[in-house]
DNA sequence: GAAAGAAAAAATGTGCACATTTGGCACGGC
DNA sequence: GCCGTGCCAAATGTGCACATTTTTTCTTTC
């Protein structure tokens, strides 16, 4: 040893996944407002990597459609258009028509029982007023309903789907995060008790509208930009921004 | 000038896509036996093109999940289990059911014209016995199905899922290529004639129960390498192998 | 004064050199 | 004879320097 002083970065096999953790975080949090460019050599510095690593990672990200990249100009956060926006419910809305059918052959008690079980979790939470749980829990179970044919091609499927509306979302409903009604979902779990799929699928889709009906495109004017070293203040790697040439 | 002698390959910006086109359609067209490794030095060596380039490719045919990626160790053709092919088939029977809950709240005489001529092209193609033409045609009426809806989003998730389980059955069905029966195909839009969604939900995943049944575990043993320059002998890029070194 | 052009600055893309890791092989001990 | 250990070769991963493209800005001209 003692062949070189110290070696900044190099070969930090985790340090991919956690720029990529820290950008996708800020993304699904909606602490990135859609138009903002994410240029490669600031994020380099504020996250003290080097631009290689944030360069792989922006088209990774460009890669999973969450964010635009466009060649020789590098990446910004997609400016959804409410068409883009409601496209991404109707791929949601009949992925979810489709698993149904496919769970209304192999519905069985202990599969009611967790569902059921959900269901109290997300009342109790309405209930107690908890907003945050009933935001997390509401889109949990969606997401139960597709681990229940467990396919991992399905739930990716709908994994990505999910966190691009959520990201979406955060244009078009700033405040009011969608909450799906409880009671929307347990009338999923009747129809699937009663093994009645038409009813099944029509009770999901009238769900889905009645979240897409709620989409709003007044925060279409969010300011497109923002310091992203604010952003990522507490996310920085490393402690300090490195040597830094200066 | 005279600064450098000659730049071999600098800033050529297709050359990726041509890569990439090379690779997939050699994975499309089972060139490629599962197992396969495909390091990245010789087929810089091969295509003629820096290994950075070659490395790009890979990873984006990883992210797409067509090839199998591990950390320090490079690329590999994914030598997918039985299972794994029978999840991708029922990740496309789900969202195709799906599909068909959407599609029978809008089927009109301009879509039911659209579908009849396409089985009618599939039955001449089955009458003159060109089953090239049949095959391809067997796999665009699932297109045709999910286009229809005008969804890029959903006709992105099946046009995904279409090329791995393609790939997928060269393993497993070796000689012949799974043909979807044009009847089947027939039953379908009549059952979206008659606006009969459970009639069509069934058929369709008769339908692919029947393809499903169809693949076999012989070819498992297929030889897990083989001769990469061959396989990519006439899409080498740039004529000559590049001044190589010397 | 405004528009067009050119030069400069900044940001992205790429090849290369080198670091790191992995896998194989030989050697030696038990 | 077999297993553990340590080197050697090969393949992957990364930072850096530079090329190229884009964008900004300053200058010139009508």
């Amino acid at each position: 040893m003692a062949m070189r002083a110290q070696r900044i970065g190099k070969a930090n096999p985790a340090e991919d996944e956690a720029v990529y953790q820290a950008v996708l975080r800020a993304l699904l949090e909606g602490k990135l407002k859609a138009g903002t460019k994410l240029a490669e050599t600031p994020l380099a510095a504020i996250f003290g990597v080097s631009r290689e690593r944030i360069r792989k990672v922006l088209h990774r990200l460009g890669a999973e459609r969450r964010l635009e990249m466009i060649p020789n100009r590098g990446a910004r956060v997609p400016r959804p258009t409410l068409d883009d926006v409601r496209r991404v419910y109707e791929a949601h809305r009949v992925l979810e028509a489709g698993v149904l059918s496919q769970l209304v052959l192999r519905v069985d008690d202990l599969l009611l029982a967790r569902l059921d079980a959900h269901l109290a979790e997300e009342r109790g939470a309405a209930q107690r007023g908890d907003r945050a749980a009933s935001v997390r829990l509401s889109g949990a179970f969606h997401v139960h309903l597709v681990e229940a044919l467990g396919n991992p091609e399905l739930s990716r499927m709908l994994a990505d789907l999910l966190s691009r509306s959520s990201v979406m979302v955060s244009v078009y409903e700033p405040a009011a995060q969608s909450i799906c009604a409880v009671d929307e979902h347990g009338a999923i779990v009747a129809a699937l008790r009663d093994r009645d799929l038409l009813r099944a699928i029509a009770v999901s889709r009238e769900h889905f509208l009645h979240v897409e009906g709620r989409l709003r495109l007044d925060a279409d004017g969010s300011m497109p930009t923002e310091d992203l070293a604010a952003v990522f203040a507490e996310r920085r790697l490393r402690g300090k921004v490195r040597s830094a040439g200066s």
